[in-house]
RNA sequence: GGGUAGUUUCCAGAGCGGCCAAAUGGGGCAGACUGUAAAUCUGCUGUCUUUCGACUUCGGUGGUUCGAAUCCAUCACUACCCA
């Protein structure tokens, strides 16, 4: 993996563009990456994905995929991408998240996180080591480190053994990375995890601890966990200001449209997050102008498109009415419609950040933006 | 024409003398959702009131009773069965 740095320095801004470069294409940063679980962006067809949407990567996550369909599956297939028919990045998640996400079905140890399935309860021991193989298996070109994803509420002293845990399993995990090979003949990529809470100074102890792994990519995690959307943005500034700047800075689980402008500006390069899909199967509709709820009974007799300047053809193929009437029907097609325009949203959003970067006035086009989307409509 | 069952708040449908403004489901209205156990979850859904609470409701009318959606009489209507 490589990381070409194609402006920063903006003024009044942290804001950088850049190019990944991966055995499996190009991804112009700042992007935003789809989530896609179980190894589908729920809703979504892949060429949808590619033609309409134009992510650039997705993400797949080992704790779901090892479950089901299992490894087993996932080699016969030659790998997620072959399996899932999505030929360009993809990135997966180690399983950390869900060590917090199914916190009542796992305990942590020394050695890993014990889990229970929450398919069919059975046993299964997470360690470091054994989430880079997974990964191996999966054949993500990026692969994440096993983390403590820990609540935002957290109080200084678990976060605190919770970062050591967490950069114990790093060391452990990053030493079998470099110490096994690929199984599918592409390079793969291992990206630590800053974690540290709400607390600068564990923050910043992360941030260094992983900038001196040397990682091809970093990450920061325990972010938009339920702190003060302020702290989330501190903690991007105290950990970017760390981080070394010729390498990729992933932000986690982020977030709402301003969320991802604010942490733009901030010096973040890749994002990922749930919301517009989740948020779009249940109604909310993110565009340019504002938020839209779909289930509302304004939109009932509102024949207008979805969005006449919105990013992707659903925007203009479908009024607002008609959509309305998709989500109070319980029609699929209303989550295939709303999935599609939010994700063709996101990439336009972060599509049109990286243009105005690279022009020099981002921090003018911002501030005006996250007024605009998070307008409600 | 005869018989039987029934008529409850938007719909379906509980309720069988006081704990009933009335279960439950649906529908309706709104909200939540941030590295996905989520096509999910939460709230409201007679009127007035910020709350406490007050008021008007259970086909119509008239009774019984301290008290009726619940008991009685009668009228109207509906469904099914037999002619």
């Amino acid at each position: 993996m490589d990381f070409e740095l194609i402006s920063s320095n903006g003024s009044g801004t942290n804001a950088r563009a850049g190019v990944i470069t991966t055995d499996h294409g190009k991804i112009e940063t700042p992007i935003f990456m789809p989530v896609g679980t179980v190894g589908s962006v729920k809703a979504v067809h892949m060429h949808e994905l590619k033609d309409d949407i134009k992510a650039q990567i997705i993400l797949g996550n080992t704790y779901h995929l090892y479950l089901r369909p299992g490894m087993d599956v996932i080699e016969q297939a030659g790998g997620l991408h072959r399996f899932n028919g999505w030929n360009k990045p993809i990135l997966t998640d180690s399983g950390g998240f869900q060590v917090f996400s199914l916190s009542s079905n796992r305990k942590l140890k020394e050695e890993g996180a014990y889990f229970r399935s929450h398919i069919d309860g059975s046993k299964h021991l997470f360690t470091p080591e054994k989430v880079v193989d997974i990964q191996r298996s999966i054949g993500s070109d990026i692969m994440m480190a096993l983390d403590e994803c820990p609540p935002g509420d957290s109080d200084y002293g678990y976060a605190k053994n919770s970062l050591q845990l967490t950069h114990r399993w790093l060391k452990r995990g990053w030493d079998h990375f470099n110490s096994t090979e690929p199984k599918y003949g592409y390079k793969q990529a291992f990206f630590p995890i800053v974690q540290g809470c709400v607390y600068p100074d564990l923050r910043v102890e992360s941030a260094k601890f992983v900038s001196d792994l040397g990682a091809e990519g970093n990450a920061i995690g325990g972010l938009a966990v339920g702190e003060p959307v302020e702290k989330m943005y501190e903690m991007i500034e105290v950990v970017n200001e760390i981080l070394p700047k010729d390498k990729p800075r992933y932000l986690m689980g982020v977030g709402t449209p301003a969320n991802i402008l604010e942490a733009i500006d901030r010096g973040v390069d890749m994002m990922d997050c749930v919301m517009p899909t989740r948020n779009g199967r249940n109604g909310m509709l993110f565009t340019r102008h504002g938020i839209m709820n779909m289930r509302n009974k304004k939109w009932a007799d509102d024949f207008s498109p979805i969005q006449e300047d919105g990013a992707s053809y659903v925007d203009r193929a479908y009024s607002k009415a008609y959509l309305r009437h998709l989500f109070i029907s319980q029609e699929i097609l209303a989550l295939q419609i709303a999935s599609i325009h939010n994700l063709a949203f996101y990439l336009w959003l972060v599509g049109e950040a990286r243009k105005h970067i690279i022009a020099g006035d981002f921090k003018m086009w911002k501030e005006e933006m996250v007024i605009n989307v998070t307008r409600r409509l």
